[in-house]
DNA sequence: TACCAGGAGAAAA
DNA sequence: TTTTCTCATGGT
């Protein structure tokens, strides 16, 4: 069976470091990570530049807006009530810290990761992207592409929890931080540009790892 | 027109 | 406990 190490090293070659998270800044890498659920990049994209042209892309300026007041900005992104109530909640939380990235970096991973997932609207992918990608915590972010490119390389079954795909991933892949920082942005590189429009896309799926592979042959 | 996109939580079964 | 429903805009 091919490695996750393997695959990393493949999706290096072929794409090139990806350089994310895409975000100028820690508070902006969280604000995205509400943001994109369930939604392209792009339309976050939208609502972002609309953030930053109001001068509301820092955690005191957006925390003086009412959820009420956050809607409206964030619309482009779909499910605009639910986000903007998701975001407020985020920074009531965050305000128990002085709204200060300083002041998390002395908490443990795993608490910090308890805190997060107690903000409602706040799940587990969402949790780790902030982690990983605003605060550098060693974790692996699990998404819909992770799911479905490893299911159908055959490592996964498609059935698995994210907890347990995360920690298939902190057992079996040799990497630091920076690792996962690039393999999950790799793994949504290559779910977008590759694998979604090319049912045997020849980079991941390798002979018979590809269930599309084994239907066919 | 229909479907999907870097989820999460509540309600129903 | 597991499955289904709801939230909603924008691009293809």
């Amino acid at each position: 069976m091919i490695t996750l190490n393997r695959i990393y090293k493949i999706f290096l070659a072929t794409y090139g470091p990806q350089h994310w998270w895409p975000g100028e800044t820690p508070f902006e890498v969280v604000i995205g990570a509400i943001l994109t659920q369930n939604v392209s990049w792009k339309n976050v994209e939208t609502a972002i530049a609309i953030l930053k042209d109001r001068r509301l892309m820092t955690p005191r300026a957006l925390y003086t807006l009412p959820a009420a007041g956050i809607a409206p900005l964030i619309r482009s992104t779909g499910y605009y009530n639910q986000k903007a109530k998701k975001i407020h909640n985020f920074l009531e939380w965050f305000a128990r810290y002085g709204l200060s990235f300083k002041r998390l970096e002395a908490e443990e991973t795993g608490s910090l990761r308890g805190e997060l997932l107690a903000v409602n609207g706040i799940g587990p992918e969402t949790a780790d992207s902030m982690l990983l990608y605003a605060m550098g915590r060693k974790l692996f972010v699990v998404d819909a592409y992770t799911m479905r490119i490893f299911t159908r390389i055959g490592i996964l079954s498609g059935g698995e929890t994210y907890a347990k795909v995360q920690e298939l991933f902190h057992r079996r892949f040799r990497g630091g931080p920076e690792d996962y920082n690039e393999y999950h942005a790799l793994i949504v590189k290559h779910g977008k540009d590759v694998c979604r429009k090319k049912p045997l896309c020849g980079v991941c799926c390798v002979g018979r790892y590809c269930e599309y592979a084994l239907k066919h042959n």
